[in-house]
RNA sequence: CGGGGCGUGGCGCAACGGUGGCGCACGUGCUUUGGGAGCACGAGGUUGUGGGUUCGAAUCCCACCGCCCCGACCA
């Protein structure tokens, strides 16, 4: 164990910190094992010094890091339990790796709590086997992608759907052999056009990533909510308060997802929210039920002069209309090529991915160039329908029932009044396109929602048979037919949900973390030991009491030679859940004042008392 | 990939055409010890890289690389 305070290195500086992968979910079980031994060497050299802040493998800084915005950022690194090593790539330092390892145990216990089965997978995997399910040319540039030395086409795995698919085709023969729940922690690499938010958004990050594999439908139904109870049992203990939303398949395909989300504002997704009855979707998913406005006699198509009004706000002010009674006009083009016109109201947005849906594009959307628009007879910034060719003109439910809208007149300066749909164009498909908006009426009792953003801590996603039938893993059934396996993934990013637990847990002084994640679950100080040794001797005799009751009791030992205002301020950054402070004072008043980091709460407890908790042997120690 | 910003000791910053400094951190010694202590001495920098302009470049110009923010993107 290195045992240099200073770090003493830019990112990138020294090669040997270079392109690791963690690596470090092989070691998830033999941790405790692995600190066993470890403490034992220890005892047995007398040596016990792993935990004491004068050789822990870390710095803390008075300044925030210049490029850290949120605060589980500046306090990760300020603390000393992260270094960053390039955009969206980070070390954990020793305190980081405990705490990764305490969220991993968490994971790991209400896991195995609903039979799932550890195990590893690798994060190399060869081309060929993301060829079968046609993934290799459906995911872009987030997938690295390199050769090996016999020119062998390889890549790094994003998600392990794949090699779970292939190991069952190889095992499960029977439907005796099912249902079964996987699971491992294992690197991913996803090379994301742009990383963010510390650990927020990583490029390179430790996924758990579960999978169950069933018979049917309804097997796949009870592992599905097998993992959403889990799951709620798994945030509660983290002490983060995530709610589960609606979400979209996306991607991976399957007929159900959710997704966890802890409300922050700097969270990527946005959220449909009812206070009222507690309903949440993603603004994906969420459909939209505003009433349609009452009927009106359809009147006569005019073409008005409408100069410089490309925006819907333009328009409605120039025609002195409310924007709800004009149509707006999106252009866009599917990864296949296909041309396609949106339309929804005015006062609403298209939705990018109920459109996807609703038209099944392939390969996603990028928004239509003006050529691009003119060429199909339409024109940008007052274009409309009327007149398309070539294109998949999808109107929005509600616009299709709005009675005479203004719509573009696919003249540079001319509108149409009272465009009626089918009347005056006619559409491919008619489908719920618009973005739920804030006050909009809530699906499900109708009363206001609310929109918030939130960070995505796990998932949960019904696959059903997209990957099991690409790679033909089929058991054979008690009618004596072969049938495809029935699959779910589900998915929780520890760096992620500890940088949430940390957005949640933390103040003005430092990080408070909750004691089920807690590197360690105290923090000693001394103070004036120089002029006391009864301080020194005491506080080491703390120590040993906790070393010696096991790896679990370890505690986080500050005897550096500093003076108190570092050592108080550092405990409170670091942010164990108890502040254990020896001294003369405290000695003089009875014993170690113990602080609850997190209410701030202090008393003086007897030696006896402090080490009950140390061993174990009491909840808290005040 | 578009827009914006920034690269100077470990961290935070200054110097903006004329021999690179400050604070914190670091080392040694002394003093100090319940809220980021004091004094003294000291170590540490090819100013991201390459090219150009100039008598002279951290500073001006060009290119590249890297990082951050907004957007696009995103199981």
């Amino acid at each position: 164990m290195g045992t240099s305070r200073r770090p003493g290195r830019r990112p990138g500086h020294d090669p040997a910190c270079r392109g690791r992968g963690s690596g470090a979910a092989g070691l998830a079980a033999g941790l405790a094992a692995g600190l066993a031994a470890g403490l034992a060497a220890g005892l047995a050299a007398g040596i016990l010094r792993a935990m004491r802040l004068s050789h822990l493998f870390f710095t803390t800084l008075r300044d925030d890091p210049a490029d850290a915005e949120m605060p589980s950022h500046r306090l990760l690194v300020r603390a000393g339990y992260v270094r960053q090593l390039g955009a969206g790539i980070y070390s954990l330092l020793p305190l980081g790796f405990r705490v990764n390892k305490r969220v991993e145990q968490v994971i790991r216990e209400e896991l195995n709590a609903i039979g799932g089965q550890e195990m590893e997978m690798p994060v190399v995997h060869p081309a060929d086997l993301w060829r079968e399910t046609g993934r290799y040319d459906a995911i872009g540039p987030e997938m690295a992608r390199f050769k090996d030395r016999a020119d062998r086409d390889m890549v790094l795995a994003m998600t392990h759907e794949e090699v779970v698919a292939d190991l069952l085709r190889d095992i499960v023969k029977s439907y005796r052999q099912l249902p079964m729940i996987v699971y491992h922690f294992q690197t991913k690499f996803r090379d994301e056009p742009r990383s963010r938010g510390g650990l927020i958004r990583v490029r390179e990050f430790v996924m758990k990533d579960s999978y169950t594999c069933d018979r049917d439908e309804a097997g796949l139904d009870a592992a599905y909510w097998a993992h959403h109870r889990a799951y709620t049992r798994i945030f509660e203990r983290l002490g983060l308060k995530a709610i589960p939303v609606s979400s979209d398949v996306g991607m991976m395909g399957g007929s159900l997802a959710h997704e966890f989300m802890v409300l922050n504002p700097a969270g990527e997704d946005e959220l449909v929210i009812c206070e009222a009855c507690g309903y949440a979707a993603n603004r994906q998913v969420a459909p939209t039920t505003v009433p349609a406005p009452a009927a009106e006699d359809l009147l006569p198509v005019g073409e008005v002069e409408t100069p410089d009004t490309t925006t819907i706000d333009a328009l409605a002010t120039f025609l002195g209309v409310p924007t709800s009674r004009t149509a707006k006009a999106a252009f866009f083009v599917t990864g296949d090529g296909r041309f396609v016109v949106a339309i929804v109201r005015g006062d609403f947005d298209v939705n990018e991915t109920k459109l996807v849906n609703a038209i099944k594009a392939v390969g996603g959307l990028r928004p239509a160039q003006v050529e691009e628009i003119r060429e199909r007879g339409m024109e940008a910034g007052y274009g409309s329908p009327i007149g398309a060719r070539d294109a998949v003109v999808v109107v929005d439910e509600l616009a299709a029932r709005s009675p005479n809208l203004v719509a573009g007149a696919n003249r540079p300066g001319f509108h149409l009044r009272n465009v009626n749909v089918p009347r005056d164009y006619t559409p491919d498909m008619t489908a719920d396109i618009a973005n739920v908006r804030e006050g909009d009426p809530c699906p499900n009792c109708g009363g206001p929602v609310i929109l918030r953003n939130g960070i995505e801590v796990g998932n949960i996603f019904k696959l059903g048979t997209k990957y099991t039938k690409a790679l033909g893993a089929e058991y054979l059934g008690e009618d004596g037919e072969r049938h495809p396996i029935v699959m779910g993934s589900y998915g929780i990013g520890l760096g992620r949900n500890v940088a949430c637990i940390v957005e949640a847990h933390h103040d003005d002084k430092g990080i408070a973390w909750p004691a089920e994640v807690a590197p360690y679950p105290a923090h000693l100080v001394t103070l004036g030991g120089s002029r006391e040794p009864t301080v020194i001797e005491t506080a080491e005799t703390l120590y040993g009491a906790a070393a010696a009751a096991g790896p679990a009791r370890e505690i986080l030992y500050d005897d550096r030679d500093e003076s108190p205002g570092v050592k108080l301020t550092d405990a409170e950054l670091l942010g164990m859940p108890w502040i254990l402070t020896v001294s003369p004072r405290s000695l003089a008043a009875g014993g170690v004042e113990v602080t609850n980091r997190a209410t701030g709460e202090r008393s003086v407890r007897s030696i006896d008392d402090v080490t009950a908790f140390l061993e174990g042997r009491a909840a808290t120690p005040a």
